[in-house]
DNA sequence: TTTTTAATTAAACATTTGTTTAATTTTAAA
DNA sequence: TTTAAAATTAAACAAATGTTTAATTAAAAA
């Protein structure tokens, strides 16, 4: 890992945690063991440092849904859960650069990173959109609303995973509860996301 | 509107839109028409400011849904109906403190915040776990997770109004869509809840 | 090897930060 | 009206901020 790299997991790991104006360019340098100089050197400025270091992940957030959409040996609902089952692992696996983008997002500042910030968020909506609405066509799901169901299935996984606090409090567990590091409860939402997911879109 | 509270009322929009760290306590003192030292003298220090910001705030934020439980005139269905407005409504009312929360509660500083922070947030959480427990105990509802289906409850709506970039992404709307400022954004969101919990919750 | 380019450093730079001071004005009480 | 307290101000404070400089070291090219 060359030193522009380490830069960079320094930086998300700052931005994630203490957000953007929270956190100085000397903590990043001595949290990367560089000299201070040396972001300004490799990324001009702390803004292009953040730009750079949402880019950078990115970049590892790419897989998306869009072969599903015309795969026939899967039914329209077993797509659907193959998406929250991803979706969840996603959430797990990078949980403090989805907390920096979320907070960066509902800040009015940098305005074009917004735009940039909710692209990343909503990568994979067209094709998931998509597969909602072919099986609407196809008769198979419910006449429901595409978009707003999207919102739900996504923003119950992130809601419930919104910070530790959080989620001990709405689960009603002790402090010793480490949400992210809880298999059972990684299972116990995929398995209600499932449960309501069926319910919604599945005509009786 | 005394002094104090026109500084309250200046904090808690900077705050909210631009962050905590992101605001200066200059910035407050220009837009609320005082001199910077006012602030020191009312509020002590920023930081407990913003504590003040959250707790005058919270103060407005009581509508409890307590008295709901033991209501015997309106059916399970019905409560989760009124819930589910009443959600919204808040939403739509104080969006730029629900912000404001939902930042501060992700960032890792402040610990003894985020618990009062997120305390706000679930302050009606318990009754309308109540509710839904108590269908599922008269075998009107089905045997559900009461906890996530709360989490979804919430998490469709907050995730849907987590910012306006996302949220006109996420319908695919032009540039000029306010989603705040939409009555109609209002009613789809409340139809499309209803009909999800509806479809959820009740048996077959 | 010599030369040129890139990487790295410590120090300094100019702003901005939150906060405090000490003086002044305004308000309320005696 | 006089006196005491509260409110308000401009100025200064020290510390921290992002950034730049100019010098030095390391690496690559000639």
């Amino acid at each position: 890992m060359d030193k522009r790299e380490i830069i960079l997991e320094s930086a998300i790991k700052l931005f994630s945690t203490k957000g953007f104006e929270g956190t100085s360019v000397r903590e990043i340098a001595t949290d990367a063991g560089v000299n201070v100089a040396m972001i300004n050197y490799y990324f001009v400025s702390k803004e292009k440092l953040f730009e750079s270091v949402v880019e950078y992940k990115a970049s590892f957030l790419k897989v998306v849904f869009t072969e599903l959409i015309n795969n026939n040996s899967l039914s329209p609902i077993e797509k659907i859960d193959i998406i929250i089952d991803q979706t969840i692992e996603r959430k797990f696996c990078n949980r403090d650069f989805h907390h920096l983008l979320h907070s960066e997002l509902s800040l009015e500042h940098r305005p074009q990173m917004r735009d940039a910030i909710s692209d990343i968020l909503l990568k994979n909506m067209i094709p998931v959109k998509a597969i909602i609405q072919r099986g609407i066509d196809d008769g198979i799901f419910q006449k429901v609303d595409v978009e707003l169901t999207l919102t739900t299935l996504i923003g119950t996984i992130h809601y419930l995973l919104t910070s530790d606090t959080m989620c001990r409090k709405i689960l009603g567990k002790k402090k010793d509860f480490n949400p992210f590091q809880n298999k059972k409860l990684k299972e116990r939402l995929s398995v209600h996301t499932k449960q309501l997911m069926r319910a919604h879109l599945l005509k009786k």
